[in-house]
Order: structure tokens, then sequence, then C-alpha cells
DNA sequence: ATTAATAGTTATAAATTTGTAACCTTTTTA
DNA sequence: TAAAAAGGTTACAAATTTATAACTATTAAT
């Protein structure tokens, strides 16, 4: 048997147990602290944390980012607008795309809110020794890397995921 | 200044924001999967998930594990029950507490969910060199373990957290 | 020049999750 | 033993997310 294919179906399968079990609790900590210490929902929050990081989407670009589907985005952005934190930007070469940006304020108020929501991690975080903190940050590090790699829709032919698969 | 506390400030800052950046990337790989591949919502399957995972219990431990409200939690048993992938139990020892335990169904069932929604990841993940593989399985591993540590609520005296904080 | 496709919106319904309050039963405590 | 606390359920209401269909405007294609 053909030791190489073998050991890297390991590591795969490896991967998807790991990734599901850290789901759930991600999911957990998060959810909890989104609603307790801000005004905005975790769809809202993923929205802002999208343009904050590409600082410029297309509607359909958000959409596919989130797998939200684009009645959906229309309403987030609106809310996002209604609070300045977003606003609409047009593409002059092609009138149908609406651009949506984050504003100054959308970008200060999101690494504030980051802070808020991370506040109760960081507290238990504190608590690991220094060689586990360290591991943590080399290999969450990692993850991050190698999933964005993977998960962000590059391939898949103009994202097709914001709407029904097939 | 302290280079070693300076240094461990680095670390869980880092970690705080490579974990809030993953959150975002599995929930969208997930939810999508869940929904297009299975018939239980993601509430169910987290439960049935923690259920697979500890085998036995009760009523609040699940929804404390998941921070979900007492009332939901009933109401995702039931459906739960009515499938036939869980069971309840009673605590001889005290009549208030109902555990809640998988059945054979629901372990099979879920290892079969597990691999359904993974499908269109592990695709992905096979298009990774052999090293990035390597990595991420280690990686995932070690986030897996200290997050399963840090945010597992033993400290957390009786789990508030199903219930409003404060 | 039509026709087809793309980007986005509007409108609406349904599913899912969250939040409260009141209630029952059982156990613990004072 | 009476009162308080803990574990669950019931009953609602509200918020959030998901799903469809129809529609406008613009661009691309035949």
């Amino acid at each position: 048997m053909n030791n190489i294919i073998n050991k890297s179906k390991e590591s795969t399968d490896q991967v998807i147990e790991n990734l599901l079990s850290i789901h759930p609790l991600l999911t957990k900590n998060y959810t909890k602290a989104i609603r307790s210490k801000t005004n905005l929902t975790p769809g809202l929050l993923f929205v802002l944390g999208a343009l904050h990081h590409h600082g410029k989407l297309s509607m359909s670009e958000i959409g596919c980012h989130l797998s939200v589907p684009k009645p959906h985005v229309t309403a987030l952005v609106d809310k996002l607008i209604a609070d300045n934190l977003v606003e609409r930007l047009n593409d002059p070469s092609d009138r149908r795309i609406i651009y949506i940006q984050i504003t100054e304020k959308g970008a200060d108020d999101f690494i504030a809110i980051k802070k808020e929501i991370s506040q109760e991690l960081k507290m238990k975080l504190e608590l690991l020794s220094k060689e586990q903190l360290e591991i943590l940050s080399e290999a969450s590090q990692q993850v991050k890397e190698i999933l964005m790699l993977v998960l962000t829709d590059h391939g898949s032919t103009h994202c097709l995921s914001a709407e029904k698969i097939k």
C-alpha cells in the first residue's frame, strides 16, 4: 500500500476532525460575546469584518465571501450604512456594480468591537502557560493562513456559493 | 520594559486576531454544508456532536456547553428524540436531572453526516501540498486541544453561560 | 437590435435562534 | 418543616437568518 498517499489521507481526515471540533467551540465563544457586548448581530459583524479586511467589496462578493444570500446582503448593508459604518460606491466602468467600502468610523468601531468581544477570551488565554500560548499563537496563525487559502473562492468559478448549489 | 510579559501579550493578541479570522471561515464552510447536505439544523448537529463526544449530558450541561438557552435545549432534544438519535435517561439519585444519551443510530448518523458535510472541504484540502497538509493537521490539532482546555467551562462556577451573564 | 446574462433590489414567507416569564417537581438549606 | 434553590418544561414574543420569486437597470452576446 502506498505509504505517502495513506499518510496524507490520514492528515486530511485529521484536519477535518479537528476543524469540526473547533467550529462549535468558536461559535459558542463568539456568538455569546457578540450578542452581549455589541449592537451588531453576528451577520452584521461578519460583513463589517470582511470589509475591514478587504476594504472594498461588491454586494455579490460580500454574499460570496460569507455565503449570505443576496437579498440578505442588501438588508445587512442597509443597516451598516444607517450606522455610518460602510458606504456605497459606484463603479463608473460598470454601473450595475455597487461597491461597499468601510468608513473610518466603521474601521474604528470594528477594532473596538473586536477588543470588546475578545475580552473574556483574553482573560482565559492569559491563564495559559507561556509555552502553550506560544504554541497556540503559532498554530492558529498556520491554521488561519492555510484555511484562507483553502476556503476562499478563487477557483470556484464566479463564486456560486451565494446562490443555491446546482 | 518587561520582555517576557510583552512577548506573551503579543501572543495573546495574535491568537485573538487569528481566531477571529478563522471563525467566519469555518462558519461559512459549515453552515452552508450542513444546510445543503443534512436534515439537521446547525443547532441540532452541535447538540448531537456534543453528545457524540461526551456520550451523556444533562439538559443543563448541553445548554452550557453550547450556550443555548434552556428552553431551546428542550426543543432541540425533542427533535433529536423524534429521530431516535438520542434518548432520555433518568438519574435515580436526583430525579430532577434528565440525562440525554446518544443512541447507536445517533452515533452512526453523526459519523455519516460528518463525512457528508466535510466532502467539499476534503476535496479542497487534497489540493494542498503534502507539507501544507501536514502542517495544518498538526496546527489544527494543537488549536483544538488548547481551545478545548480554554473554552470549556470548568472554572466558571456551575456554568453560568446558559443563563444571562450577570 | 434583440436576446441573454449579470448586479442588485423589493417583497414575502419560512426556518432558526434568542429572550422572558411563569410554572412544576425535586432537592437542599435554614 | 418551611423556604429557597436547582433542573426542566411550557408558552410566547422577538430577532435573525434562509429561501424564493419577481422585478429594474445595465452590460454582454448572438
